[in-house]
RNA sequence: GGAGGGGUUCCCGAGCGGUCAAAGGGGGCAGACUGUAAAUCUGUUGGCUCAGCCUUCGAAGGUUCGAAUCCUUCCCCCUCCA
């Protein structure tokens, strides 16, 4: 049996923020299991380790007993979420948020589990709500309460277009709270504004209002802006555990040890270690390799993780050329093909012109050898290893 | 409804008749170096069988030997007034 006390602190490791801890602590004491809501946009159907910080939180909802409502917005997604951005969001079609809603929950049960989790969408309740209800949901706000929403005032002050219905988006998902009966609230720091609106919601239905706990956003590769699909700097769950190893060696040593705080399980003195061991004069390299470990372990197991190592050594430190690459067939005519088409046929580059470029500055090896010469052509029969950069290899055989 | 400002290449943002495939920054990519797909430095960044050609500056027309730049109409955004 878990104390409240222990549940309170497991629950606020790595959180940004708790409202208020005193009324979790009451709902714990009730004894029940709390339900615990968490919404998605139903927009990126690739999950990434920046939505892992929060799933992960849900899972130890789960762990202590607790019963995780995941809802996914397939409503208020035809609105867009105005959160951090700094346009107005293209609204989704039906179709394409089904879709999306599919391939997410196939993805978080990979983290959570099945039979503590509810599933819901909140077209359920939305759609059945009248053109009059709506407007009693709109007036139960302000403008300029919207407006004190950060990146609405941003945007008002910098000259930017806001839709109405973009208002609608934190009433939407503050209503949602009501529909669920909701006891506690996940969501990334940027939620804060939107969370908060289920609690006064809840309170104008006389319902309890839930606790918000708060998980910070994890910052993206670039270790500049958070983890986001649509700006290419992200980790996807569902890579292949080379490339999640390879991304996460990428990660600057600095911003390793966030990545560490919000993504390891390791226990919080081990982390202390890594962090003494390194200003000791430990090269950080091995901590990021063990860390990188721990990651693709927990999406494709240790095996897996043994074998991105030993790939990533053999490619990086001592430049071999990989073991399993792409075998691409080409149609040659007579006079055989231009290393440049060459290269272009067989996706190593992402046009002629790129290929030409690439020739020029010296990333591109034919069978370990760097080449240079552009009006090269290769025969027809001929079948060898080509390397743009570091990274990208194919075996090209012309017919 | 009235007055004014604006829409530029992946993003931000200069350009305001030819020297513009378009400054500068960001991001991306490549190279050098290395401890690694860290950091740093350098180069590069529309397409095309590429010393040439083709397409691009909100959209469509027009003026001109020549337009991102001038004119007309349209679409969209912002500010102020009502």
């Amino acid at each position: 049996m878990t104390t409240i006390d222990q549940q309170v602190e497991i629950i606020c490791r790595g959180c940004d923020e708790l409202l208020r801890e005193p009324e979790l602590r009451e709902k714990l004491a009730a004894g029940r299991p709390l339900r615990i809501k968490a919404g998605f946009d139903p927009t990126a159907p690739d999950l990434h380790l920046g939505h892992t910080v929060l799933i992960n939180k849900l899972r130890q909802f789960q762990e202590l007993g607790h019963h995780v409502l995941f809802l996914i917005g397939d409503f208020t997604g035809m609105i867009g979420d105005p959160t951090g951005k700094n346009a107005t969001r293209p609204p989704l079609t039906r179709e394409e948020i089904a879709r999306n809603a599919e391939t997410y929950t196939e993805q978080v049960f990979r983290i959570l589990d099945r039979s503590r989790t509810e599933v819901v969408f909140n077209s359920t309740w939305m759609d059945r709500m009248s053109a009059v209800d709506m407007i009693r949901l709109a007036a139960s706000h302000t403008v300029a309460r919207m407006l004190e929403r950060d990146d609405f005032s941003k945007r008002y002050r910098a000259n930017q277009p806001i839709a109405i219905h973009e208002f609608l988006y934190p009433l939407v998902q503050g209503y949602d709270s009501v529909a669920l009966k909701a006891d506690v609230e996940l969501g990334g720091t940027d939620q804060k504004f939107n969370l908060l609106m289920g609690r006064e919601l809840q309170k104008h239905h006389g319902q309890p209002p839930q606790c918000i706990l708060t998980m910070p956003l994890l910052e993206g590769l670039d270790g500049v802006n958070k983890m986001s699909k649509s700006l290419g700097n992200y980790v996807g769950i569902q890579e292949p555990a080379v490339e999640i190893f390879g991304k996460l060696m990428s990660v600057s040593d600095e911003l390793m040890w966030r990545y560490i705080e919000l993504l390891s399980f390791e226990p919080l003195e081990v982390i202390r270690q890594w962090r003494a061991d390194v200003a000791g004069g430990r090269n950080p390299r091995e901590v990021k390799v063990a860390f990188a470990q721990e990651i693709v372990s927990r999406f494709h197991g240790a095996g897996a993780a043994q074998h991105a190592l030993a790939d990533f050594e053999a490619r990086f430190r001592q430049h071999e050329i990989p073991e399993d690459i792409a075998e691409v067939k080409l149609a040659a005519g007579a006079e055989g093909l231009p290393i440049a088409m060459v290269l272009k046929q067989a996706g190593l580059t992402a046009s002629t012109s790129d290929a030409l470029r690439m020739l020029a500055q010296g990333g591109v090896k034919m069978d370990g050898e760097k080449i240079s010469d552009k009006s090269l052509r290769l025969e027809r029969g001929v079948s060898v290893v080509l390397q743009v950069g570091k990274r990208k290899f194919a075996r090209v055989s012309l017919d």
